[in-house]
DNA sequence: GCTAAAACTTCAATCGTTTGTTGAGGCTCG
DNA sequence: CGAGCCTCAACAAACGATTGAAGTTTTAGC
């Protein structure tokens, strides 16, 4: 390992000399230093101590993004805008998968202990106290898509606008009788966007009867009764909205496993966006929300907060995105 | 912060008393000291800062899994192995997206800077000189699926045992007119795999024309003329096998989507399993090979390795996976 | 040429642990 | 009763960096 004091033996230097050139702030130092300095540590291919630099300066140069698991289709492009900011800030990102249990203590452990200098944490951590931890030992934190924004700063998806939107094209199509299958869970968010739906329908004068708005789980796991929900109404409404991807494409499956055909006779719209979109036929028309971009926010936000930013509580929102036609949704026109 | 210090004055010891106690091994020490140490150090909320501990000892416990990019069904699993194992040995686990150039210097880095002990390296990394990196640095590094292991101790898949699985699987059912379509990239054990699934079949009697062996990206993203293809054959094949998920996911789509049915006209068989082989319909029958297993035999293996284990290169082999049934391969019999 | 200021370097303390060595008692035993 | 051993705890030196203060040289001004 090359250390310092070699970088200075090498040099002709003081290590503090070296250390403060190679910090490459503009400390006053002569030409002659800077270069015999800079030219030696890269002949010995010096790479700072990361343990001792931090254990002077308290930073670690890094920041985890905890995730419950890696499954999501969501996930890969939040880290991808994660991982794109960071980089540019020159700090690295890690991803951290959290047990199932103690999963507060082991993710605020790694800031107490030096492994990183703040957490972004994509889920509702609810349980176990994470966030009273986390302010209790001083622990940067942002969340994302928190419905709760008064506990810690949060970069969310304007997912009233994605629902909006979502109506929005479906009632552009032509379509009134619709279905909207939200998400079993009964977080204040999902409440919202079922809300945000049926508002935007309402405001085009389209009203959905109670059986039409339905819930299954955000993996589409039970989507077989739903389906047949649907298909036990009557008339059939001419389109579905579906509140994930998972379950668009899993309810556009069923469909046409047991006889109908999307879109031409029923339409099916998502939420989110993923290759995934594209692995079936019909493909897949969603509601694409800039979860890269969410990432980025999400680093950037947490680098300020470091930084002794004010720790303004609140949301940074994600304007809403686009929807993606794909083959999934057909017009009455 | 609490110290270790601030726990020797709450004990009325020295701190490097202190430290051995809380280190757990059986050193000589009082059982009075013992109690009094260890009730201060957890009314004080005591966690070892692990840059100081580490400086000191030269070890981060913490591991990296670098890949280069999350969005692979295989990632997940493979990770969620490595992280069950990691954790049992007491251990972090990180994630590391590696950026696309730089990314041999940026692995290594981590180690060399004292972000972690090793690395396992979920990619055939060709380029950058990675393991010339690695060996002159003397960073631990496991690959997973590496198709030279010369390298780098490496744990892979049985792939020739899970395409025979595949092979057998289709023979079994009856089918006799199939068609392969393999990975595009030219890698070495592309080719076996390729082989792996001729063999069998033709140990089975069974043999494929050059017309019958088709490839495709990885992702399925192409695999439009490769169903044109296989539909131009005459006879159509009564089965196609895929070399991955995806195109297995994608051929049946295309298929149906040009009037084609899954499976009674043409069985289709993948290679891996994940969520998205349920979310559609038919579902997809195919070959699951034990990425979990393969995570954490990583995991192991690696700290082996750290902790100064004979350095022997060459594989560990997961035994082969099996065959999950689902609906898209139909018996002939 | 002398002094003061500016420019450049080094000194030395510090971050929080770990760990080999030293030291102080108490006990055993001849 | 004193030598030697054993037990327990403290001392002190690292680990590799950062950083303000102190020191030394150079430059400038008169």
């Amino acid at each position: 390992m090359v250390r310092l004091k070699d970088v200075a033996y090498l040099a002709g230097y003081d290590i503090s000399t070296v250390s403060k050139v190679l910090q490459g702030g503009n400390i006053r130092v002569s030409a002659e230093a800077r270069g015999r300095i800079t030219t030696a540590a890269a002949e010995l291919g010096y790479r700072p101590n990361l343990m001792a630099r931090g254990l002077r300066t308290r930073k670690t140069g890094a920041i985890v993004l905890g995730l419950p698991r890696l499954d999501h289709p969501m996930y890969p492009t939040i880290t991808a805008g994660a991982e794109s900011a960071a980089s540019e800030l020159g700090i690295v990102l890690f991803v951290y998968k959290f047990p199932e249990d103690g999963a507060a203590e082991a993710l605020i452990n790694l800031v107490r202990q030096g492994r990183a200098d703040g957490i972004i944490l994509a889920a509702e951590m609810a349980t176990g106290g994470f966030h009273e931890l986390a302010k209790q030992s001083d622990v940067p934190v942002v969340s994302l898509n928190r419905s709760d924004d008064q506990i810690a700063p949060s970069v969310v998806l304007d997912d009233e606008a994605g629902f909006a939107a979502q109506a929005n094209y479906l009632a552009d199509l032509g379509h009134r009788d619709i279905a909207f299958v939200g998400a079993n869970e009964e977080t204040r968010s999902n409440r919202f966007c079922e809300q945000a739906f049926l508002q935007t329908l309402a405001q085009r004068g389209i009203s959905l009867g109670k059986d039409h708005v339905l819930r299954a789980e955000f993996d589409g796991a039970d989507v077989e009764d739903v389906v047949d929900t649907i298909l036990g109404l009557n008339p059939i409404p001419t389109a579905v909205a579906a509140a994930s991807l998972a379950m668009a494409i899993r309810l556009t499956r069923k469909f046409e496993s047991k006889g109908g055909r999307v879109p031409s006779q029923i339409s099916v719209i998502g939420y989110h966006d993923a290759a995934q979109s594209e692995w079936v036929s019909p493909s897949i028309t969603t509601v694409s929300m800039p979860s890269y971009q969410q990432g980025q926010l999400a680093v950037r936000r947490l680098v300020e907060l470091m930084q002794g930013g004010d720790v303004h509580l609140g949301e940074t929102v994600c304007s809403p995105g686009q929807i993606v036609i794909r083959e999934s949704c057909r017009s009455l026109g």
